[in-house]
DNA sequence: CCCGCCGCAAGAGCAGTGCTCTCTTTTTTG
DNA sequence: CAAAAAAGAGAGCACTGCTCTTGCGGCGGG
């Protein structure tokens, strides 16, 4: 139905909506979500803004789009990176991927703040961005999983309220891993995050001056955490 | 020249410009920072909108002081946490301080969003808010030293290229403490705030249901991490 | 004591925003 | 080939931040 151009007028919308995200994804990297105007986006392809509603109901539909190609670009940036190293270690691939997430962060901070900083206020992610999102995280959790069929996996603390939800947590996300791994897996997962955030949002400024040492150190920390060996 | 109240007008100028406070934070708490509107906030006061560019220059302004607020009410919810628990051992008073950033975070969702979320594009803390927003690393600084002057803080490790960053880092932040260890507490304070960001922008739905002792725990072993004993 | 000045408020106005509605043109489809 | 669906154009609404001009009223210096 809606596949491969059943006339001219499907082939336009497709090249039409590509080029409406293009433009927007100029507008967002150059100035960031909350200066991505419908209206700009709309006179800079010359079309009349009300046009434009006809490809993205709404604002936060463009946003939406905008949103997976992101998760989808750094999910595919992670991916390669840990490609290029797959015959190494847990640790060098662990590291390998935290790298790649932090060095795309860096190219791409707009978008990297519309994924992971605060989100837009009234604006709530549908389901659909829910594959793109997870691929980095997947991506650990292979890691971790692989390492933990080797030998060498440390052994990790849980506290005893912890342990349900920590069951529950490798239940759902990796049921051969063992609980307190679970946890320490998504707490580093955070943490991660948290490491990228600051050193992009300033927060670092001032206090942490060589970063790419700083961050490769804690990188590793953060393996220790999960046990790899 | 500025102080206590010369004259009536004075006084009243005082008055308006907390009047305007309190509602432009009303409205972000409500609504979020971009919601927040000069308008509304005019509106909601009985004065017309052109009026408050006597007391705030521009959107801007306000909003910076509402950052100062929210540093200066989340730096008091740790000290007074922290406070409470100053006779116990450092992990101790560490996990209150960590615990209480959560709490007001929770609390506050917009305020901290504000200040720890993705930055208002465009907009630059002027350096006016250091000292405020520095009350919580000095808070996190304090427990690492103390530890330090007693007795079981951990030899942490320190790559060779991270040595001189580090130096750089203790030497500005606290000459007493080893290098690894400042490393580390910065580090350590970047993770917990990335594990705070993603419980309150919703990384964690459907992932980490019983986010409280979730949370304890990786606080735990940020404290493990300091080395603190 | 009073007059002039300055702080303040009010209102209009500018340029911009998201979004809706109607009207016309073009293309697809039964 | 005619009816229906899709797309574009343009006007318009309600809102935003911000500026400018115009008046009012309390305060300080003569």
């Amino acid at each position: 139905m809606t596949s491969t151009a059943r006339g001219a007028r499907a082939r336009a919308r497709i090249e039409v909506t590509a080029a409406i995200k293009e433009e927007a994804r100029r507008q967002l990297a150059a100035e960031g979500a909350a200066r991505l105007s419908l209206r700009a986006v709309a006179r800079e392809l010359g079309m009349v803004s009300s046009a434009l509603y006809r490809y993205f109901p709404s604002r936060d539909d463009l946003l939406t789009a905008l949103i997976i190609d992101a998760y989808d670009s750094l999910g595919e940036a992670a991916e390669s990176a840990h490609a290029a190293v797959a015959q190494e270690g847990p640790r060098q691939r662990w590291v390998a991927v935290c790298t790649a997430v932090r060095r795309w962060a860096l190219a791409h901070p707009h978008e990297y703040a519309l994924i992971y900083g605060s989100p837009v206020p009234g604006y709530h992610a549908p389901q659909t961005t829910v594959p793109a999102a997870a691929r980095v995280g997947l991506l650990l959790i292979g890691i971790v999983r692989d390492a933990h069929r080797g030998p060498g996996l440390a052994d990790l603390p849980l506290p005893a309220d912890l342990r349900p939800e920590a069951e529950r947590l490798v239940a759902d996300l990796a049921p051969d891993l063992p609980p307190a791994a679970g946890a320490a897996l998504v707490a580093a997962w955070a943490q991660l995050y948290g490491l990228v955030g600051f050193e992009l949002f300033g927060q670092f400024h001032r206090v942490v001056e060589d970063r790419e040492p700083f961050f490769r150190h804690a990188a590793t920390r953060l393996a220790d955490q999960v046990g790899l060996p």
